[in-house]
DNA sequence: CATTTTTTGTTATTTTATTGACAGACTTTT
DNA sequence: AAAAGTCTGTCAATAAAATAACAAAAAATG
């Protein structure tokens, strides 16, 4: 039944499953089989069934699936409800962009942004002021963050990531071009790799 | 040899090897074998010769592969070189973000921004006017616009990618966390699902 | 210029992921 | 409360992806 060491290709997509569940149990749906589910996230049946026997039995024969308490057994998995402290840096377009994108509501509170450029230090993003870089050691260390939005230039992303490890942020959700290099016994990187998603479009029109 | 049916796990790997390559270029290194490749960047040598392979033999025993060459011809696999004309729906701080980055570079020309919000009509980013969202077909039709970058809310998500597939929109890249349902024949969407990623981080950070 | 080394292209093997099948548990119907 | 129907959990089969193995081609060496 549960964590015996569970397959990425399982994990990417569970926040699908959450998705779906949620939309399903603000539609007032509160029951479902994994059938109707393949029909409406496209998944197989079987998958489905699979996917979710990972982590224990959720369903019950004759009946299916309890949408409430699956979409609420899911979020357990993804480690939801957990309040997160993520940091910002580069405070650019893409991080304000962040700064303003409703993750808090997921439980990721902002509790810091850092740039290099006078002309942002200063501005406040949602309360959150945006801070030279030089504090963001310091910072990290004092709230104790866990994840940093990195939204730097391709040219400091090593570095600022360095630091980060070093001050013990547990995870990088990288915007930037460059594949980090960090200790994976203490640091996941998420990658958001914007430029490889654009040319895998790029790809398929290419001969049309 | 050449193209049978590439699976995706392979093409999504191809604008990595895209950017090794045109580092190792800028470095100044004009040949690399598959176990060198391998030590930079992360895949087996084995997989980069049959990831390779698929497209044609652009390599020679006993010396490897030429770095340039091997460069320009993943470009001209992944359609580079080709212009193609883009717009931003919804010019909120991530449009403007992405219309910030350096796409033009690799040849994505972005010609139009639109948004419903009156404040930010009229606005110029990098010499592109914010134009009202009733504007869009009509321009798609006049531009001949191959890809929409859609930054809307999750609301309009749908009704927007409608209306680029009657316009020959060719490809949508997605921002918005919706899973769009357009006819697979003459309509690409490729999503970039911040959330999903962000919640990949939270299943890893969860238990530790 | 023969020998040794390197390294590809390609086939074989192994591993991982997806799909299919079905017994048995529960639900619904009559 | 018995009978019929539904649907899961799990195992088996298939398909896909990754890795390993190796013959043959070219390069480097002496």
């Amino acid at each position: 039944m549960a964590n015996g060491k569970i397959s990425m290709t399982v994990i990417r997509r569970l926040p699908k499953y959450h998705r779906y569940l949620k939309d399903l149990l603000e539609k007032g749906i509160n029951r479902i089989s994994s059938k109707e589910l393949s029909e409406i996230i496209g998944f197989t049946a079987s998958q489905i069934r699979q996917d979710l026997n990972n982590f224990g039995g959720f369903g019950q024969q004759g009946y299916g699936y309890n949408v409430e308490d699956l979409y609420s057994e899911i979020g357990t998995i993804l480690g939801l409800g957990k309040p997160y402290k993520t940091v910002i840096i580069g405070a650019g377009n893409l991080g304000q962009a962040l700064a303003n994108y409703n993750f808090e509501s997921h439980g990721f509170e902002l509790v810091g942004m850092y740039d290099v450029d006078e002309a942002l230090i200063g501005k406040k993003i949602k309360g959150i002021e945006i801070k030279p870089s030089d504090r963001l050691v310091e910072d990290c260390v004092i709230h104790q963050v866990d994840i940093a939005y990195l939204c730097t230039n391709r040219e400091s992303a090593q570095n600022v990531a360095n630091a980060l490890v070093k001050c013990g942020v547990r995870a990088i959700w990288n915007f930037t071009p460059v594949d980090l290099k960090v200790p994976e016994e203490t640091t996941i990187v998420e990658d958001v790799h914007l430029i490889d998603s654009l040319l895998t479009i790029s790809y398929f029109l290419k001969d049309h």
